[in-house]
RNA sequence: GCGCCUCUAGCUCAACUGGUCAGAGCAAGUGACUCUUAAUCACUAGGUUCAGGGUUCGAGUCCCUGGGGGCGUACCA
């Protein structure tokens, strides 16, 4: 309605009538005329005026009487612009379409955390920004699902209950079948899955979808978030490293307009171009002041570990200690989105191996202003060293470790068949969010698991 | 999981060292007002101060237990 009466002068009538319907979100009365702002599901607003002479009497004291801020209105009348310029519909008939029987927290004031995530129903009517934010979610995953099939993915889904948890390593939520009376795992990753259609012949699959992961909740971290995972028969990790910073910058484009990003804590990033590289063993190296390579013992990383503040848990292997020395003294120094290359093969169990460089794999991890964002790798086809990698695994769950991958028989029957090489990225599109908006993990979520309120 | 902080009206917040401290604005109700846009003005109603226990002549305030939330930390994406 706004387009279609562009610059109308104040107090101008224009004869035509129109029907308009939302909730009121502010009211003005003046005795015998009456304003309303109406927002209609779009975000668009529109006043409505009745007056005395437009609606009668009678209307006109029911209307006073019972509307209130907060109530759904139907209103039918001319298009006009008040006396302030403001265009109108001025009422010849008004109708309540919902009456809104609690008030509606002041749109003034900020709602604090706890309201703006316990009632994000009313978050979203007072709060222009909670509804960019389910807007701007839309937009970046249709504009990823169009990157993807674009280049020819296939979206597919797969089970998120699974009959034994594997595809990353985390712990998960159990729950339990009446039917099959048996133990199920809410899934921690697709990835299992989605490298069967590999091996079915779906050359290049994706999902977005939940994943559910038993842990700690932060504000980087949600019980069950959303991933995309994607595969692509004969591509490796360099060439997925590509498409990921090509639907990251497509997405950022299309649901905020930009490729400069601001986050929680004031800092700009911009996401054009090239992003930089660099490679987890070199820059470790340089980071403690002497060569670190895959070849050190886990005692002597240890110490390193120890040498740097960082406290080595009982379970960690080798390569985990190094990937701890990174985060601790690499990351932090990132200032541009960073793709980090060539990982220990003890903390990446599904990834090939790199032909030229004994124990590291194939892997890199991208990261935006500090935290991980997606993570790529060239897959591991091999069923051999894929099984004896599982069994390394489960020996590991044996020592203590919670999030160990057992050994699941059927994905390595699928190998057996045998997957094309391939490769594979995870990218957490809350996390994207985060990237693009500067807001925590909970804002980006609709509606976050929060435990329930103490009933009086 | 551990540590620190926090919880008062529908919403956002006051109430000094324990002593007329149950308060304000908005929202709501009643009334006034035919051009407002966070309308304005007057009046009214609204509370188990998160729950339970304790100390005290007296607790929103101090102590204990439990619950919700936040921040930090650990694990993790």
């Amino acid at each position: 309605m706004r387009a279609a009466y562009p610059g109308l002068e104040a107090d101008t009538s224009t004869g035509d009538r129109v029907a308009v319907a939302g909730r009121v979100i502010f009211q003005r009365n003046t005795g015998k005329l009456c304003f309303a702002t109406l927002r209609a599901g779009d975000g668009s607003e529109i006043q409505a005026m009745l007056s005395l002479a437009s609606v009668g009497e009678d209307s006109l004291e029911e209307y006073k009487r019972l509307v209130d801020i907060g109530d759904h209105l139907f209103v039918s009348g001319e298009v006009i612009t008040s006396k302030r310029g403001e265009l109108s519909v001025l009422a010849d008939e008004w109708r309540m379409a919902t009456k809104s029987l609690r008030p509606l927290p002041v749109a003034h004031k900020p709602l604090s955390e706890e309201t703006r995530v316990r009632q994000r129903y009313v978050d979203l009517i007072v709060r222009p920004e909670a509804r960019e934010m389910a807007r701007v979610r839309v937009e970046a995953e249709a504009s990823i699902r169009r990157s993807l099939i674009e280049r020819g993915y296939l979206e597919i889904e797969t089970p998120v209950l699974q009959t034994q948890q594997g595809g990353a390593t985390a712990r998960p939520f159990v729950t339990r079948s009446h039917a099959f009376d048996m133990e199920l795992f809410l899934r921690i990753a697709p990835e299992l899955f989605l490298k069967r259609a590999l091996v079915g012949g779906l050359d290049r699959v994706f999902e977005i979808n939940r994943n559910f992961r038993n842990e700690g909740a932060d504000s980087t971290h949600s019980p069950e978030y959303v991933a995309l995972e994607f595969y692509q028969a004969y591509a490796d990790y360099r060439d997925m490293a590509r498409i990921t910073r090509e639907i990251i910058q497509e997405a950022a484009l299309a649901a905020t307009g930009s490729l400069v990003v601001t986050h929680a804590d004031g800092s700009v990033h911009d996401l054009s171009g090239e992003w930089d590289e660099v490679d987890l063993y070199d820059s470790v190296s340089r980071a403690v002041g002497r060569e670190v390579t895959p070849a050190m013992s886990e005692d002597e990383l240890r110490g390193l570990c120890a040498e740097h503040g960082i406290e080595p848990q009982p379970h960690w292997l080798a390569g985990k200690c190094v990937e701890e020395l990174f985060e601790e003294l690499v990351v932090p120094t990132f200032t541009r989105p960073t793709f980090v290359l060539d990982y220990p093969e003890d903390t990446s169990p599904l990834t090939r191996h790199r032909p030229d460089r004994p124990g590291v794999v194939e892997k890199w991890d991208l990261y935006v202003n500090g935290y991980e964002q997606a993570t790529g790798y060239s897959e591991l086809a091999d069923p051999v060293i894929q099984r004896e990698r599982l069994v390394a695994q489960a020996a590991q769950g044996a020592r203590g470790d919670l999030e160990a991958m057992p050994v699941d028989e059927d994905f390595l029957r699928a190998l057996e068949i045998g997957m094309p090489p391939a490769g594979g990225v995870g990218l957490g599109i809350d996390r994207l969010l985060m990237s693009l908006t500067g807001l925590g993990i909970r804002e980006t979520i609709l509606f976050p698991l929060v435990k329930p309120e103490a009933r009086a």
